[in-house]
DNA sequence: ATAATCTGATACCCGCACGTGTCAAATACG
DNA sequence: CGTATTTGACACGTGCGGGTATCAGATTAT
């Protein structure tokens, strides 16, 4: 049970322990996203991942390290699809930026609960905090005439569309909004513009 | 301990056990409010509240059971306090409302928290997608032209209103707003503006 | 005053999940 | 082919909180 070095089944050492670290990240993100991260125990994951408790702890120290990877993992992955497309619309039309979004996080359920509701309590709280930063610094790069109105003031506005983001996500999982996805990115689209003057 | 039928203290055995109930869900607000639901023992309930097992039993059967009480009277106080405030408004003026919003939600981080992160998860859910529900409707109040629009986009609106709002009172007790309560009030008010055209 | 009842503190049993350990089957190296 | 390593399935001890019961002190009714 010493260090792993060999090959097994055509992969090296280091790669299984990727893939089995990937493979625990992926059961965490379906069962956070759908239970919550409360209702979640070690040994859940490892049945979820076909995984046994020795590996979990080969990767991860506790539930709420797994949970962080996953919220990480899961931001960076938003970032990742919505900085381009802010590129795209030129810092002017803010349509690529919020399709793109409405894609990776509200097209997948587990995304938007984690986001939305898990991002904000217990362990996961100062990763959510440091997410909404990032969204934040992303309003921003949006958001004309900083100059003119008060800064704290344009903050507000920001964390505000944030928010309707967030709940606009869980409202539309949750059945209570006859709208198509491209209904949907209309109405974002004329709130941003509406918040932005 | 069969049925209290006696007086104690001064107090009816009715009044006793309603006072061990309200004692027991400003525990449980000071509590859930501060570290989450998921974190909260029946136990700490107890010890907050002064109180043994017992009586926790007397009058809850679980800690999820609590919740819902708490939450379910939060709300309440919220609505008692805010539609009061839409009708002095007179459907037209947002302010009152909002005005009675903040100084009964963002005033109180436990409220906050409970309004925009507990009532999203666990037994919650179901009590916190009603308050929602009762959200919209107050919106709805306000929401003129509800005839020329898409019924379904003014929905989505409302709901991102409410989301604008939770995220804000987030943020708020956060510390990363630095605005007095009556300039956050104003922003609101325009947003509020801004959104309805 | 004596008995009945309410209250608080504590003890106890139990289930569950965590964390660790053991053992056999599978696979790779010499 | 034999040995070492990796893997999976299972067993074990432990701590913690839920739920119930017991007991002593306080207060009220008769």
């Amino acid at each position: 049970m010493a260090e792993s070095t060999r090959v097994y089944g055509g992969v090296s050492a280091g790669q299984r322990r990727e893939q089995r670290r990937q493979r625990l990240i992926d059961a965490g993100l379906e069962l956070f996203g759908t239970r919550g991260v409360a209702a979640v125990g070690i040994v859940d994951v490892c049945a979820e991942a076909k995984l046994i408790k020795r590996y979990f702890y080969e990767s991860f120290s506790s539930i709420d390290d797994l949970a962080a990877a996953v919220f990480d993992q899961v931001t960076d992955s938003l970032v990742e699809q919505v900085v381009p497309a802010i590129v795209a619309g030129g810092g002017q039309d803010p349509r690529p930026a919020l399709t793109a979004y409405v894609n990776g996080a509200l097209a997948d359920p587990r995304v938007a609960r984690l986001l939305a509701v898990e991002g904000r309590t217990g362990a996961l709280a100062r990763h959510g905090a440091g997410f909404a930063t990032r969204a934040v610094e992303l309003w921003f790069a949006f958001s004309p005439a900083v100059d003119g109105r008060d800064e704290a003031a344009l903050r507000l506005r920001a964390y505000a569309f944030a928010g309707a983001l967030t709940q606009v996500g869980l409202a539309w999982h949750d059945g209570v909004l006859d709208l198509t996805v491209e209904q949907v990115i209309d109405e974002l689209v004329a709130i941003f513009s509406a918040l932005t003057q």
